[in-house]
DNA sequence: GATTTCCATCAAAGAATCTTGATTCTTTGA
DNA sequence: TCAAAGAATCAAGATTCTTTGATGGAAATC
């Protein structure tokens, strides 16, 4: 995942994070790891809703998940909770984030 | 737009970066000012499709327009060409980019 | 004023995505 | 083995996005 990727595979990963639901998940799953009811609970959503995203988030390998019991827990991939430590380049600020082209 | 965006702001432009054609004009945006023509021949697309595209960036605030006699002139925002001057924190690694969360 | 260049917008077709309810599958515990 | 809990997948309708061709408008040139 840190080697550079085509504006295709890029606009692959945007797409995954342009959705408000799939934010409110990520974010959710930055405090600690969840399974589905969690999520369903915390975000008053239909339970296949709730799938569906979360499979668009592991596809674009965005989460991980791993199964306890009958339950799924979902959690951030590592790559995604790593520090930045390079040198400083010019950036995209979208006042919630800022996006960082290498 | 350095204040925090909602989710939802915040997908809205994602929503706008999530588009190969897209990424393709920001980068060449961020090499040099283009007019509407000089974007149609390096991208090889039709002039409507062009003008589409720039308009979806525009409305998302990424990018700036002037006009110069009969040409309109396409740049990248101010903002988006600022440096990031601020404390590192956890990051999303993209691998084509990174996205700090603030 | 007429023509040309450059571009925005309109209209429409096709593709992709979002959302929901129903069904199916896996695991656990009785 | 059966029932129940938790979650993935399927199917379908609604909505949004992408892409194209046609039309029209603003600025420059003749």
């Amino acid at each position: 995942m840190n080697n550079p990727l085509s504006d295709k595979d890029c606009a692959e990963l945007f797409k995954a994070l342009a959705d408000e639901i799939r934010l409110k998940i990520l974010h959710s799953l930055y405090d600690s790891e969840k399974c589905v009811t969690d999520l369903m609970d915390e975000l008053q959503l239909a339970q296949s809703h709730v799938s569906h995203h979360l499979k668009t988030l592991k596809v674009a390998g965005l989460i991980q998940s791993r199964r306890d019991g009958h339950k799924m827990c979902y959690s951030l991939s590592p790559d995604v909770k790593t520090n930045l430590s390079k040198t400083r380049k010019e950036s995209l600020d979208l006042g919630c984030c800022e996006v960082k082209f290498k």
